[in-house]
DNA sequence: TTACCTGCAAAGGGTTTGCACTTTG
DNA sequence: CAAAGTGCAAACCCTTTGCAGGTAA
């Protein structure tokens, strides 16, 4: 899924540019995962090992501010990050392997609309977050029933 | 919105009936909100002190395991509990004032059985979570322009 | 040069847990 | 009576922060 480009776009916010920011800008814009800040530690210590976990979640939250990264939470007690995408998209993760499946729908956008006109909200982030089980960990745990169609958002 | 009743429901499970449980059960389900840990800690506390805050996390999880009780994650770093509603509903919070607005959307359920089918995964909980300015702090703090339209999941 | 950024280590909030004691069924 | 539940306090995890020293522009 095509991501914005968070070199330029912390470059434009008038942010200085460090060997951190730039190390952590490339971990999070090549992976496809959703990252947590343990994880772009990890990785930016595997090329370069000058930085720190602080910094890394300064980093993360300058960037969240500057809407170049999403933050989710996936079902976790921990937040995952992600380059923003250009277009939205939503999340499936699954509760036996962590797989993270994303998807569009654009149902979504009705109802984040509908709701904006009902209630005269102004609406800033919509996460819809569902979890359960892969095709891959239902077929090798041959999982029984559970609670399904439940659904609270 | 109708709740499952609490008391039936734990009952059922097999668990044991204690003073502590049963103050925690009438707390869930006599409020209407979403409560934190905390208010529940306190709304029980006013009522008889003879319980720990331990006690609210060991019962709330409980609950949530059995299904009793739904967690959310609205936004904040801290997890708020509410009775399981009987049919599914979602969450707009507002990032000035704090306040739930529950509403239901038919289009989530379609989306989701969308995802089932496509990718082959048995979906356990749906969480359509959506942030913004509710009209009451738009009009009073005249906000300007956001990042409006973004959606993540 | 100086405002901004970093590392370190300590503090912080929310949540979980080990253990000895109490209570339910 | 045995198993399950509780309170307390310490531990835990993730995240934030104060401060002294470093660095981009």
């Amino acid at each position: 899924m095509a991501r914005q480009d968070l070199l330029t776009g912390l470059q434009s916010t008038g942010a200085r540019m460090t060997r951190q920011r730039r190390a952590v800008l490339q971990v999070l814009q090549e992976s496809d995962e959703h990252l947590d800040a343990a994880a772009v530690y990890d990785q930016v210590r595997a090329r370069d090992p000058r930085i720190s976990l602080a910094t890394v979640y300064r980093t993360l939250a300058l960037l969240k501010r500057e809407g170049l990264v999403n933050e989710h939470r996936l079902g976790q007690s921990h937040a995952h990050f992600e380059a923003a995408p250009r277009s939205p998209h939503y999340h499936f993760s699954c509760l036996g392997c962590g797989r993270v499946i994303e998807f569009d729908a654009p149902e979504v956008a009705r109802v984040v609309r509908r709701l904006a006109e009902e209630q005269g909200v102004r609406v800033r982030e919509t996460h819809l977050s569902i979890t359960g089980y892969c095709a891959a960990c239902r077929s090798a745990q041959g999982l029984g029933e559970e609670r399904c169609g439940s659904a609270n958002g």
